[in-house]
RNA sequence: GGGCCGUUAGCUCAGUCGGUAGAGCAUCUGACUUUUAAUCAGGUGGUCGUUGGUUCGAUCCCAACACGGCCCA
């Protein structure tokens, strides 16, 4: 695959003069007298069948109408091995589970059968013959010959208690998905996660695109990015920390309905909740407001729901959570009232609202405004309590610098965030289309840079001009795919569900 | 960034009130024609995370560091 730099490892990851363990060594040898006898890798077996659809299959058949079944061939791994003189039960793996084979000297040869003796834990085989029940009953391979398709020369973890080194299971996420069958559930779970939204969007008519992961300006959003370096073009580049800005340049070019599933990266800690690449769905749709996303967003919860878990509620760690009834919606204003019976009675004094931070010790960032303020007493009080389902609208323009202004109210945009468990899990709003009030809020933004905030944005000249050309009024929203994952695989840290998380290098 | 916990054989874990370490699985040799954590007999396998300190002596006590886990920011 790799090509011409195939063999260039060389400086990198080179295993250099290092003493080998004694189990490799072993087993080195054996692929060195395996080699001998000839293709030591051969590529010309082909399964006919996976083991769950054997069992499957043979699962409701009696006894006689079993013996009548044909050969099948499965390739897998060797998991288990118990020689008994003349007469061999092992377990192979395959993608979609086990399935013994019961392996018998005068049924396969000598010469296989005394190979096979010496084959090792995970090698891969292939592996052909009849399926028939043991006297214990379980359905079995009756192997009529056996094939090491490819050696394995490192051992596997103990078969019994499995890998449980949490370090190893990210750092060597293979060695996880051999040994731990939940794992491979997880992923699968997420595949299927992913599948639904792009079906749900795509049935609705949400075409799906892909934008730049690498910008000249990382906007969209209020992180820091991280920082490379176009070489021919001898101009610095960022990863995206969101797609929001091309989404909306495409929504101006006449894609009414548009979606990106994709990642982003933000150059912030590592946390049960934060990767530094994650991935979001977002997507536009002209001619719709945020009240039209937010019942979009309950109907693709609840299906999203029914189809992967089986029913309307599902439990997170313990706590059940309801994607059946219609999810709660409460204003930003409306949720501090609620879980603050102190609150200022003007919600919108900056004094009244520091006040209110100090009095209960948490930290007040200056220059910010009653909407900057009112965020902070959501966000570190409120946010966390917000379990059952539930839409938190009304986000003040302060902190919804592409957001659409309320009609009635311009003090707050037409913004929603949704959360389940504590935790945010999707964000939307009506978009702002127009260009001068765009403009204005960029501004801003660029002060508060200017201020020391790293988070706040960039003036996306670029993007104003798109908007000059008019963008229909349009609702857009991004939805995290890793904690959505989390949520639906009872999963406690973002690096269960996330394949290859980000560690820190290890010291060598 | 702070607090707590962890790091011992390939894996899962004991353990040493300070005297250079054990078990199970895996591996190797042998026995065994329906086992399934197969069983039985015998063997191999360790820089006890790293670096310092204390000590006659450190895997154990102390410190720093590395990596990880959990909680907090």
């Amino acid at each position: 695959m790799s090509g011409e730099t195939g063999l260039d490892a060389g400086q990198d990851g080179a295993p250099g003069a290092a003493e080998e363990d004694r189990h490799i060594a072993q087993r080195r040898e054996k692929l060195k007298a395996w080699r001998a006898q000839g293709q030591a890798y051969p590529n010309d077996f082909r399964p006919t069948a996976q083991a769950a659809a054997v069992h499957a299959h043979c699962a409701g058949l009696a006894e006689q109408a079993l013996a009548t079944e044909g050969v099948v061939h499965l390739g897998g791994r060797l998991m288990t091995k118990r020689i008994m003189g003349r007469v061999s039960f092992c377990h192979i793996q395959d993608e979609s589970g086990q399935i013994q084979v019961f392996v018998e000297r005068n049924t396969v040869g000598d010469e296989i059968y005394e190979a096979f003796r010496h084959w090792d834990l995970g090698d891969i085989l292939g592996v052909s013959g009849r399926p028939f029940r043991t006297k214990t009953g379980e359905l079995s391979i009756r192997a009529d010959t056996l094939r090491l398709l490819a050696k394995n020369l490192r051992p596997l973890p103990e078969k019994f208690h499995g890998l449980t080194d949490q370090e190893i299971r990210y750092r060597k996420r293979y060695l996880d998905l051999i040994m731990n069958p939940e794992t491979r559930q997880i992923f699968q779970r997420r595949a299927q996660i992913v599948a639904y939204i792009r079906q749900f969007l795509g049935e609705r008519g949400f075409s799906e695109v892909e934008t730049p992961m690498m910008q000249p300006l990382a906007g969209g959003a209020a992180a820091r990015p991280f920082v490379t370096h176009h070489n021919a073009l001898d101009i610095p580049l960022f990863l995206r920390i969101a797609p929001e800005l091309y989404l909306k340049r495409l929504v101006v070019g006449g894609f009414d309905r548009v979606f990106e599933i994709n990642r982003n990266f933000r150059n912030e800690g590592l946390s049960t909740r934060h990767n530094p690449e994650f991935t979001m769905v977002e997507f536009y749709q002209a001619y719709a407001d945020y009240r039209d996303l937010m019942d979009l967003t309950e109907t693709l919860l609840r299906g999203l729901c029914e189809t992967v878990i089986g029913r309307s509620e599902l439990v997170y760690q313990g706590e059940r959570y309801d994607f059946g009834k219609p999810f709660a919606r409460l204003t930003v204003e409306e949720a501090i009232r609620h879980y603050h019976a102190d609150a200022p009675a003007d919600l919108r004094d900056v004094a009244a609202l520091t006040a209110f931070l100090r009095k209960r010790g948490l930290p007040i960032e200056p220059g910010l405004g009653a909407g900057g303020l009112q965020m902070a007493i959501f966000e570190k009080t409120i946010e966390a309590q917000l379990s059952s389902p539930t839409f938190i609208t009304a986000y003040p323009a302060e902190v919804s610098p592409l957001a659409r202004r309320n009609d009635r109210d311009p003090f707050v945009t037409d913004r929603f965030e949704f959360f389940v468990g504590g935790r945010e899990i999707a964000n939307g709003f009506s978009e702002l289309n127009d260009p001068e009030d765009q403009a204005e809020r960029f501004r801003l933004q660029v002060e508060r840079r200017g201020g020391g905030d790293e988070e706040a944005m960039h003036y996306d000249a670029d993007y104003i001009e798109a908007l000059e050309y008019g963008m229909p009024p349009t609702a857009g929203e991004g939805i995290g795919i890793d904690r959505l994952v989390m949520l639906f695989t009872d999963a406690p840290s973002i690096r269960d569900v996330i394949l290859f998380p980000h560690m820190r290098p290890q010291g060598s």
